[in-house]
DNA sequence: GCCAACGTTGGC
DNA sequence: GCCAACGTTGGC
């Protein structure tokens, strides 16, 4: 999952403890959160910083639901489309689970485990995508 | 259903 | 700030 450190860092997640992932507007990243169960591992990365790379390991406390946020006409992820009877988007939420020395981009593309990670496929823009066990496996590794 | 226009993401 | 990628919107 991606986070811009300078809006929310894994510093901040380590801060707060909990966080709902609020403000994913894009349909394939929302159905990938739906997959996603109590207990599963993610990978912190931080896009948009200088350097981009991953800075830890989270865990998810609490499954898909509405994102709060598409309901509140103040909030800038605010959707009119939306309603609460029947939701459009929806966060999990997150809990830090291990701090990782940090990894960055360029040192994730050196890694011949990620030669076909999506995360590094070129033009990808997903805030949140699967990667394989093997993949999580190694950039685990690279940061302990 | 097509597709041009537009907006957003995110690396550089 | 630039720009490639690509999702969404809306006219037709």
């Amino acid at each position: 999952m991606k986070s811009e450190p300078d809006v929310f860092s894994y510093d901040d997640l380590v801060t707060v403890r909990r966080e709902g992932w609020d403000g994913v507007r894009n349909y394939q990243a929302r159905n990938f959160m739906r997959e996603m169960r109590k207990g599963d591992l993610v990978i912190f990365y931080h896009s948009n910083a200088t350097p981009p790379g991953v800075a830890g390991v989270a865990k998810i406390v609490k499954e898909a639901e509405p994102d709060p946020t598409q309901f509140d006409p103040s909030s800038k992820y605010f959707d009119p489309k939306s309603s609460p009877e029947d939701p459009r988007w929806d966060w999990v939420t997150l809990a830090p689970k291990k701090r990782l020395k940090f990894i960055s981009l360029d040192d994730l593309r050196a890694m011949p485990e990620l030669e076909d990670c999506r995360l590094l496929a070129r033009g990808n823009r997903l805030s949140v995508m699967p990667l394989a066990e093997a993949e999580f496996a190694a950039i685990v590794a690279a940061g302990s």
